[in-house]
DNA sequence: AATAAATGTGAAAACGGTATCACATAATTG
DNA sequence: CAATTATGTGATACCGTTTTCACATTTATT
């Protein structure tokens, strides 16, 4: 059903159905009869047809990396909150990292004429930029920064910094770090810079053998502990870069008579909740995902309305929460 | 730009362009000429002016109660790999549970002519039932069974049965349930069910006592544990009704000195990530959530191109993962 | 070579709304 | 009371696409 259909069985003009859904000048008695034939037919106007003339779609493209994942989840909810309470739509793609998957899905938002687009941590090629660049609308993107773009990001490096730094104090003289790939530039580049800063500004060398790579998996931290601790010498204290390599590394430990935080200290970043359950309770930085979430989706609301240029950078603060893992 | 416009630009007529677009006869030249003009000018024609024409949206609508919550974002996720794959869009709201908003956000999928809708369990009034059955698309419903609509579900009874049976196999003489509202049909009536059948059928008389209602979150699974062994006789063994609820009972335990499983067998529905590393690991049933996610995308799909009225109810197997927990 | 079939083409009519317009009536002002 | 302003009204052009149509070419078949 159309509007004039409608407006036929409602008995007024197309204009005045229009006028209703608009708050358009309107009198009580075509308002009644519109309710009225509203309440019968259940008719509902088309968004496509109202934006193809209008040319608003209120809507927003997100791109997630991985939704099951407890961070961008949580990001994804914030950025959701703030979004619908304005009256935005959000259209939602879970790209699994795949670069190729994320390009068709800027591709999407262009054909769609999102208002803005919010991306979550993603490793950006040159052709990313030049697709972005080429969209002519507000871009946000979520976990780290990059020049000619908004950015609401987490103190990565702050908080391996900080994390490291109290084992240090806490008497670690051996620090260990179980790491991601550079390539992250936040999970990955960051923390491993914030730990290698920490050991260095404690007068302590950092051996080679005291590190790993890892994937983002509990089963590869729990690999990756087995080689950390294979080697003849151990470290007496290990930095993660995320919390579920850290809950995979304390499984390794818990099975090999490692004792956590007497023979080796621990802690990672994320807070997740496995972190608090997890034997030894596992110390850690809170990184405040949620309210990346919010404060990403304010940025893109402010950057549509104003049509700003300039680019916006926001670091959130994290906090340490010291748990048992470091004793 | 419009694609008149582009048209001029490209130096062929409007109707060349929009076959371009949809595979239609086209001339090699044009072809040519089209593709040129696409690099300099970057247009991209618009989704909705294509869908006014067409009727086609290829958009379908995800209401999700709680998207930062582990089994949830699960499913999303499902979901998404599915109906991506598949050229569909998502539309995507979060709302918190909150009824209003559900309704809402029905009526903003009937304006943009979603092509289906999947909801995840939410808690249904006869209000939605009649908004749902106005809207003359598919529906599929995740997480509970309900008469008239697609379903995809959990074996929730079965898995809170079993688990509650082991442990009684276990030995445990004295079963305690900390579960959640009766109001959600899924984790609250059905794992209560269960767990009472198991009860019952194992020939045992089930202490009031011996039951706590808790939230869906850790701390308030702390709390109920506190007020389940605050009486004079306690349970030999506790069925929660997530794992959330019984990694909150099992920091109470451990604060408290009371041993798991020797005091007290424990074990919940989930098979969240936390299970794992808890200490004692977690006695958990594995829900397939992403599965569940999949199929319902599938499900939907099939009723969107076969158009058919029948119902499908779809209810997927659990797996017990015995750890520690009921040693 | 004549015909039939396949392929390619642009003009123009939809699609379902909104915005502008010219106009009518009612309420307010000087 | 006339002049102004506020309020309400329906016809109509327009938004950016696709689709149909009538027609023009080329290729394949007798």
């Amino acid at each position: 059903m159309n509007i004039s259909e409608f407006a036929v069985i409602a008995g007024v003009s197309k204009s005045a159905v229009s006028r209703y859904f608009n708050n358009g000048y309107l009198s009580a008695d075509k308002k009644e009869k519109i309710e009225e034939a509203l309440k019968k037919t259940g008719y509902a106007p088309s968004a496509a047809a109202r934006t193809v003339k209008t040319r608003v779609t209120k809507l927003v493209g997100v791109i997630i990396p991985k939704l099951s994942s407890e961070s961008c989840s949580k990001v994804a909810e914030g950025i959701s909150d703030v979004l619908d309470a304005q009256g935005y739509k959000l259209l939602l793609v879970n790209t699994a990292n795949d670069s190729h998957k994320e390009i068709e899905s800027l591709e999407l938002f262009r054909q769609n004429r999102v208002d803005g687009v919010i991306l979550l941590a993603t490793v950006f090629s040159d052709l990313h930029k030049a697709v972005m660049k080429k969209m002519r609308v507000p871009f946000v993107i979520v976990g780290q920064e990059m020049k000619g773009f908004n950015c609401v990001c987490h103190n990565d490096e702050g908080a391996a910094f900080a994390l490291t730094k109290l084992m240090i104090e806490k008497g670690v003289k051996k620090p260990g770090i179980i790491g991601v790939t550079r390539d992250d530039a936040a999970a990955g580049a960051a923390r491993w810079n914030g730990f290698l800063n920490a050991v260095a500004k404690a007068g302590l060398t950092f051996n080679e053998d005291f590190s790993e790579m890892s994937e983002f998996t509990m089963d590869s931290g729990y690999r990756a502990a087995k080689r950390l601790f294979s080697h003849r010498e151990r470290p007496d204290g290990v930095f993660c870069a995320t919390d579920t390599i850290a809950a995979g590394a304390e499984l390794y430990c818990r099975e090999n008579g490692i004792s956590i935080p007497d023979d080796v200290m621990m802690c990672a970043i994320g807070d997740s909740k496995m972190g608090r359950v997890a034997y030894p309770s596992l110390t850690t930085a809170h990184l405040h995902y949620k309210t990346a979430g919010k404060e990403a989706a304010e940025m893109l609301l402010h950057a549509i309305k104003n049509g700003d240029e300039i680019q916006r950078i926001l670091q959130l603060d994290f906090d340490i929460i010291e748990r048992d893992s470091t004793s």
